[in-house]
RNA sequence: GGAGGGGUUCCCGAGUGGCCAAAGGGGGCAGACUGUAAAUCUGUUGUCAGUGACUUCGAUGGUUCGAAUCCAUCUCCCUCCA
């Protein structure tokens, strides 16, 4: 049986920790509370929180407990840390709002029944603090010198920090301490970025309660230039199908770097580390062979079996054979507001595959339009009914962007 | 509270009365090359329109034939001093 540790350390998340020996030993031989926080700061979990589930659902399957942390208390003062600006305020209502949807996003990858995990909201706690008391509790044990050396607060020292982000160190701080007295949690994740935060609730832990406590944090989901991974031209890849389609989160997989595709399949996938040192050994065009495995699996993991199918299928179809897909963006339109003939700039608006008919009209003089899989010569062809077959329409915009039009 | 500096198109950043829809870079988009990759090269990047019109340089007013550029007020940011 090979320990979560080993794991973990093989499939590449191991970034830094506070006390190896000990935490492989605690890992193996007894059964962890351990938490990981996750700030909803927007409506839906993205792919770098996906990570931080992959990690707590390792550890779920090694008989650990995960506790998640919504960061509803903390995200009211916005974490510093990685950021060049100060972060916009979020009222209190719309934090609770992406809270609910925070979790019922989580509940697909972590099992919360029978207390095999918890999520705990730390608004619970934090709302409600006097200011003087926590001072007196918790600000004593922090030295403002020490902050200021640590890496996160350096960047932003030349850029301006405010003191309420200057407290978010704190609150996670109390977080761990709050988690340590009330759940016996001793074990606090996250990614890299927060290792100094995990330090300070160590320390805290340590002066308040005279206890030890450990910390671990992963890679950074990044590619092999070092930029943040999941990023897409319409910001970042959601979780929420409402957001990113299926279809828009396979073909992000499928497109990753050559040099990304196996530390992606390590880190998002449950695949055994055998069958993925075998895809490791694919050459050039053979490499792709990975990237359909890696896409399917995610995919499968975030929407599901069916979906991960079905955008698949569409993939080959479109970039395969060219035959019609199943599943795409589509666009419906009635055979009224067709009439004689629709404009193919008007249409490509309507179908918000461009913003402007400026941008179309570059795009067709450039050679980037495909109506049907030919290439569209003149802005000013205009689409009628003879166009479509079964009532469908391609339009395809580069070689990737596809839209189904439906006739009505 | 005092003194000074600044807010330019998606971002960074030039521009200090007409030649400015505004240099340059980044990013984006498309084309070529490819493996639905990367790198590279080319084109393009305010809106609408067949070369012209309209909206834009923190906000509002003013000076002027004409303002991103000058003046006034407001607003936000930064630096130094307290």
């Amino acid at each position: 049986m090979v320990s979560v540790f080993d794991t973990l350390r093989e499939r590449g998340f191991i970034a830094q920790m506070t006390h190896e020996d000990e935490i492989k030993k605690k890992l193996e031989n007894e059964k962890v509370t351990f938490y990981i926080g996750f700030d909803p700061t927007a409506d839906s979990l993205h792919v770098g929180h996906f990570l931080q589930m992959i990690v707590m659902a390792h550890m779920q399957k090694a008989g650990h407990r995960p506790i998640a942390i919504l960061g509803g208390g903390t995200a009211m003062v916005g974490d510093p840390t990685g950021k060049t600006d100060m972060r916009k305020m979020m009222t209190k209502e719309v934090i609770q709002q992406n809270a609910d949807n925070f979790k019922k996003q989580m509940s697909k990858f972590i099992d919360f029944s029978e207390d095999k995990a918890l999520m705990i909201n730390n608004a619970d706690w934090l709302l409600d603090l006097n200011y003087v008391e926590f001072l007196r509790e918790v600000g004593v044990h922090f030295s403002v010198n020490r902050m200021l050396t640590a890496e996160c607060f350096k960047s932003r020292l030349e850029k301006g920090l405010s003191f309420i982000e200057f407290n978010y160190m704190l609150m996670q701080s109390y977080d761990f301490l709050k988690l340590n007295q009330d759940y016996d949690c001793a074990f606090q994740l996250g990614g890299d970025d927060q290792w100094s935060n995990i330090l300070g609730g160590i320390d805290l832990i340590r002066r308040v309660e005279g206890k030890e406590a450990y910390g671990m944090t992963f890679t950074l989901l990044t590619t092999s230039e070092g930029k943040k991974m999941g990023k897409t031209e319409k910001g970042a890849l959601w979780l929420d199908a409402d957001k990113t389609s299926p279809f828009e989160f396979y073909q992000y997989w499928r497109n990753v770097h050559d040099t990304d595709v196996i530390k992606c399949l390590k880190l998002l996938t449950f695949l055994p580390m055998e069958e993925i040192e075998k895809l490791a050994q694919l050459k050039d065009q053979e490499i792709n062979e990975a990237k359909k495995v890696l896409a399917y699996e995610v995919t499968k993991l975030v929407h599901g079996e069916e979906e991960a199918k079905k955008a698949q299928q569409s993939a080959e179809s479109l970039f395969g054979k060219g035959a019609m897909a199943a599943d795409m963006p589509t666009t419906e339109i009635t055979a009224q507001a067709l009439g004689e003939g629709y404009n193919i700039l008007n249409l490509m608006i309507e179908a918000e595959l461009i913003p402007s008919r400026g941008e179309g009209r570059r795009l067709v003089k450039q050679g980037g339009v495909y109506v049907n899989g030919n290439r569209v010569e003149s802005i000013d062809l205009s689409i009628t009914v003879n166009d479509f077959k079964d009532n469908e329409l391609m339009i395809r915009k580069g070689k990737k962007v596809h839209r189904k039009i439906i006739l009505k």
